[in-house]
DNA sequence: CGATTTTTGAGGTACGCAACTAAAATTCTG
DNA sequence: CAGAATTTTAGTTGCGTACCTCAAAAATCG
């Protein structure tokens, strides 16, 4: 058996680098913050023993001492869907727990849909927040408004969708078109040896992420699979009624119908329409988002595989992200990155 | 545009707390703590000061405050596959975090597959731990070992493969035999309308996690997948050129092969037999663990999916599990537990 | 060399909480 | 009802760091 990376049960505290140093406590902090004013030898003086001991800054008492506190905002949509639901109540709980770390989250409802509503409300942000996470449109005026943000100094991050040419210090959100790609693998692995068409059904073609996954989901079908032909983009509006309105004359329509991909909301009537018309088992459909509705349509056998974001990830994620911003710490991109979920029923959490 | 749960900018303190309760600072304590010693009435009133206030404690200055520091055991194998490597990089990076926190992490490597050994390093433990996270075997000697250590007061969570039956107090890893099933959906619908056979790989029968898997996988084959045979299991014993060598036979034998499921390590072998016979596109293989070989394996198209467990997640969920334990705080179930991954060409991280 | 600048030391305060001791208030006992 | 026993409360200290001031020491310069 062997033992790694023993450490001292006693971490070393400032005062014991100040000792073996032999320089002042004032010295070793002056070091340490990387303050100016010490001698190039004295430095290394201090960074020996700092090395030596294994010196690491308390971070409670850190964090103590400085006594800063953050406050952040969340602009996130009005009303909304299942998803949209989701993600409010995990930043809530978000902001539960950065209350005990000194930091304050509001949460700002918003019709973020609307390019002018969303930048009016980002221009007109208190300026007692110093950093914003925000469900973004790629319009020149919200642009426009995150760019001024960023200008002030406030640290901005995008979640869910982007923008990607403003200048916000992050994006928090998945990969977009990988996760179309994800879904065209799925649909055409699915569908090995079958010919027909397959269905795309969008929220909006003026959403960001919408228009990507299916940009992702068109480029690999059509390379890789040529058995499989996509229809021409159906528009939901991400409603329900409408959507199911819109599938069940597709299924009327369409006898060759193999698949469906969703890559917006309104599931329900997606699963509405291919329930009543008898055609579940044998057509394969395939949606964004694990909410309450789609795992009971996936258990179901109806819908066939989940592409999922999780919202818990990233309400945290943009809560760091800020806050690191916020206190100039590095982040770890790494640990940052919203990866795409896949779900089948058998994986579901 | 509307704005909720708006905090003060200036946190409450206990001592605000205790002026507008008018009673002490100590008094406030005993509640907050729980500690007895106070009237019901003075509780009350405290206790309405705190909701008034929206009273927080600053764990940080608690933290401080407490002083209390801990140390934590990990007990992983020695040597070992890319996964297990990962996976000691991963605690290697919590502990760097952790101490920061006031913990400190050992990690002990050990031949944690000789169930002897493994129990002989657990009842030889340092009194010191407070936690200890082990990658266990489900046998007497281990389980016996883990109580001991429970009943000495010693959290223990299992971490990767468990030990059900014993007093752990957590499990950090996967649900092995939903791992399988997801695999064999994963293997039926690549599959959809072919006959064949279909070859199963485990590193050992003897490993808890291995058997779990399998069970899953022919769970769902069998009952899901008719046209689709299983074929008796092979133990590579989680070596590359063991592995090799019975693929190639295998693929050598069975012409009618149509996927392969490794439920180990050893993957390396399987996609040197594979590309080798050149029906690496036709077989579908599906295996565990997102490393460097296996990334390499997707992109190429010899993979066609990995199931994953993300020791990032898995190491720092224990560290996480262990110090709730220890400072008597509970847990949130939710965020700690361990997904499964399902990772194709498209969804990379 | 003295004058000036740079570097260092000593000491202090504050952060918000936990834990301890001592004192006050209450209850109990004879 | 006094005095002891007990419960309840107040007051204090210390955790490890950041940040500040002021003076002393050292180095640099003209």
């Amino acid at each position: 058996m062997t033992v790694a990376a023993t450490q001292p049960v006693l971490r070393a505290t400032l005062e014991d680098v100040a000792r073996t140093a032999g320089v002042s406590l004032a010295t070793v902090d002056r070091v340490v913050n990387r303050r100016e004013g010490v001698r190039a030898k004295t430095v290394a003086r201090v960074e020996a023993a700092v090395a030596k001991l294994g010196y690491r800054a308390d971070v409670a008492a850190a964090r103590l001492a400085r006594g800063q506190t953050f406050r952040l905002a969340f602009v996130l949509p009005t009303g909304s869907n299942s998803f949209m639901t989701n993600l409010t109540e995990q930043v809530q709980r978000t902001a539960d727990w950065l209350a005990g770390q000194r930091g304050f989250i509001d949460i700002l409802h918003v019709d973020v849909f609307d390019p002018d509503v969303l930048a009016a409300a980002l221009e007109n942000l208190s300026p007692a927040y110093q950093g914003v996470a925000v469900i973004a449109l790629d319009h020149p005026r919200v642009r426009a408004a995150i760019d001024e943000l960023t200008a002030r100094g406030v640290a901005v991050v995008t979640l869910v969708s982007d923008a990607p040419s403003s200048r916000r210090r992050h994006y928090v959100g998945i990969d977009n078109p990988a996760a179309g790609r994800t879904a065209a693998t799925l649909m055409g692995r699915f569908l090995t040896g079958r010919e027909g068409t397959v269905a795309v059904i969008a929220g909006s073609l003026s959403l960001r992420d919408h228009t990507e996954r299916q940009f992702g989901f068109h480029q690999i079908l059509s390379s890789e699979y040529p058995n499989l032909l996509a229809l021409p983009v159906i528009e939901g509006r991400d409603d329900s009624e409408r959507t199911r309105e819109l599938t069940a004359a597709l299924l009327a329509r369409q006898a060759n119908l193999r698949g469906i991909y969703c890559c917006g909301a309104g599931n329900r009537g997606i699963a509405d329409a291919l329930e009543a018309s008898g055609r579940a088992r044998e057509v394969v459909w395939i949606a964004h988002e694990l909410t309450q509705y789609t795992r009971r349509f996936l258990v179901r056998g109806t819908l066939d595989a989940i592409i999922n974001q999780d919202p818990g990830h990233e309400a945290r994620s943009a809560a760091r992200v800020l806050l690191a911003h916020c206190s100039g710490e590095p982040i770890s991109p790494d640990q940052e990155r919203i990866r795409i979920d896949i779900f089948l029923r058998d994986n579901l959490p």
